[in-house]
DNA sequence: TATTGTTATACTCTATAACTATA
DNA sequence: TATAGTTATAGAGTATAACAATA
């Protein structure tokens, strides 16, 4: 029954296949980056918030922060508190309003994240050569719709 | 310097942009996955491991399953504990060769197993029917050829 | 002695609830 | 009173090193 479904019904075929790739490729990927981000002494979830603070020109505050790295702001207290100790942000009251904390990256932050990112072109160089063009700009139009539909 | 190099080789535009949407991709995937697996009291790493179970019909060993879950085998131990605890798996001795352990899912575990991956499908089907059968063709090879480079 | 797996330890992440300081 | 953020607590994941049981 389930195989004339998906005879039938191709879009079935692939939901299959590509549920077994993404979660594959979600648990693969967590992995790698875990394990190739402890060379430089650091957890996914310590990356993910320095990728966050690039986006924030003038500091950003800690429920900005914890937003856009996807945590509640308790969790990334904790987070902040190790990164300021690896001299990797700093984080200083906002004059205006002394409720409020600005998390920047530092110098030596920024550089770290370069050099991670750099590391990972890399790879993705590599992964790149063996496609076409063509199948490059259909693979980043469609990983950017999986976000909206997934996550958007 | 940067953009002149970007307009002379369009790969390593592409390189920038998979980059980050890649980034995101194993982020949001890794914490969406986190917060869905809640509402059935499953971490994302006993997940991954209910996973690979699924490839072991006799039952799996505890080496062979922290392989399949790219974990070393003391941290499987602990991920196990929880899962027998929850009777999602069983683990019995081989009585061929009693230092080996033998982890199954029970029914149970098969069932949610199952309940969660239909979960999954509901938004993969939201997200396939916005793009062609082409550009679905095109993304799951892509993807394979992607973790083929990245963790092969 | 070699292999299979667990235990001990130390640290990080995570969510919830209660709390402090400032507005 | 409302807002920004931290602290306390409890449980889970992770790697390393030392250990026990079996072959």
């Amino acid at each position: 029954m389930a195989a004339s479904l998906q005879e039938n019904n191709p879009l079935e075929t692939d939901v299959e296949a590509i549920e077994h790739v993404m979660l594959q490729l979600g648990w693969a990927t967590h992995r790698q980056l875990h394990q190739e981000l402890a060379e430089f002494n650091l957890t996914v979830s310590q990356f993910a918030a320095m990728r966050a603070l690039q986006g924030f020109d003038e500091g950003s505050t800690m429920s900005e922060l914890a937003e856009a790295a996807r945590q509640i702001s308790a969790t990334m207290t904790g987070i902040v508190d190790r990164l300021v100790e690896s001299e990797i942000v700093t984080r200083q009251r906002d004059p205006g309003d002394r409720r409020t904390l600005r998390v920047s990256l530092t110098e030596k932050g920024v550089g770290l994240l370069e050099k991670v990112k750099e590391k990972k072109r890399v790879q993705l160089r590599q992964f790149l050569e063996g496609i076409s063009p063509t199948e490059r700009k259909i693979f980043v139009r469609v990983i950017g719709k999986y976000l909206d539909v997934v996550y958007g």
